[in-house]
DNA sequence: TAGATTGTTAATCGATTAACAATC
DNA sequence: TAGATTGTTAATCGATTAACAATC
């Protein structure tokens, strides 16, 4: 991939929803497809689809359009989802509980290692075949482990030393379902945030409001 | 509130976030804050957050700023914070169950009034006092108690006749978990999306070519 | 009143869409 | 070759930022 330096974020964001398409086509059994075809499936315009592709390299042939089982692989290899990195998952409570059996990491590059809370009744518990470790042994797990991300399902409170210790001990990725502002105090840290309540006001306002909430590529 | 129709969506998105931050200045104690201060704390400009909120009137005052408290409950009133509705949640597996015990509802203008799952064996099972129903009871129970917003954490499978049975029971409003696309088949619903995989692989290719992720106002 | 800060209009910036030449 | 569809440049649209008059 001959990827471009800036590519805005508003691109990075349509890449997950391109690579879900592609992976039902491909289930489907459709090997190649137009970007008039795939944007009519995915409710955009072909230009942009074009214009998205094109920030990472031309993957389409003139007069034919796109394989997609080869525009799907190039966009995983775009995301990092074909290079496997540990992380470690931070809050054994439900939502922690639901993330590790709900979600398959190794789907998307990421390799679940270590689970660790705070509460020490919990230590031995396995979940999805993971004992849960006290928070006591982040630090030396970290320095044997070298984990590259970390999921947080904490409460707000416990954010900001958590992260403190996570940064010392070399993991600057985060997937961050509490409020904590990360960025605020650490701009050089790689952080995703889940606001669940927040998109969940977002729903209130538009019921509320009736209107159709997004076009597809905000929110789908 | 004099809401004009057309507020972007990018407005909407934010309030939420405004909403979060004056919530915070009032737990401590302050009254009283200008933009210039609130942009500061919130990593945007000045400008932005007085055209933001006056798509939805003249909440300030000329030279002293914005009073807290009425602003927030200003942006909760917009939001539709401040009425109660009944929702119900589809699917009691793992994410269901977590999203239930998880998220305080009622602080966000929900009910939560009834909990359905396929799976028989898991009927009069309650979650934080609410006995999960089999899905064959769906249909008196929402004419019964005509809840408006469903919560969907089912399979994808199940998400298609799920909600061609909700919509016609007079649910139109979903917080969808699934990667169903709900738009596609029903353009009236009101839809919110949480596509938690394509956050996930956000971040990973945000950890990958190490850049800052987002601006404050697209993630967070 | 003078100082501060909003509300709002104008300027800029960036993202999306349209158009078309290149090419398979 | 002719038809189709990409890659890419130009035009449009919308969102953000800057500026400033209004006003508390």
């Amino acid at each position: 991939m001959q990827q471009k330096n800036n590519i805005s974020n508003s691109v990075i964001r349509r890449l997950p929803r391109y690579y879900r398409f592609l992976g039902e086509l491909l289930n489907q059994g459709i090997t190649k497809i137009s970007s008039r075809e795939l944007s009519e499936k995915m409710r955009l315009t072909a230009s942009q689809i074009r214009q998205d592709l094109n920030c990472f390299g031309g993957f389409g042939q003139q007069g034919y359009g796109y394989n997609v089982a080869e525009l799907r692989s190039e966009i995983a290899h775009i995301l990092g989802l074909d290079n496997m990195r540990k992380m470690i998952l931070i809050g054994a409570g439900n939502l922690g509980r639901a993330i590790t059996v709900h979600i398959d990491f190794k789907k998307y590059g990421y390799e679940l290692v270590g689970i660790f809370d705070s509460n020490i009744s919990m230590e031995g518990i396995e979940i999805s075949g993971i004992p849960i470790m006290h928070t006591n042994r982040m630090k030396d797990f970290c320095l044997d482990n070298s984990p590259k991300m970390a999921v947080l399902c904490i409460p707000r409170s416990a954010a900001k030393d958590t992260v403190a210790a996570l940064m010392e001990y070399g993991v600057h990725a985060f997937w961050n379902f509490t409020h904590y502002d990360i960025h605020f105090d650490y701009p050089e840290a790689d952080v995703e945030n889940v606001h669940l309540t927040d998109s969940l006001m977002t729903l209130s306002y538009t019921a509320e409001n009736h209107r159709q909430p997004v076009t597809a590529e905000e929110n789908e």
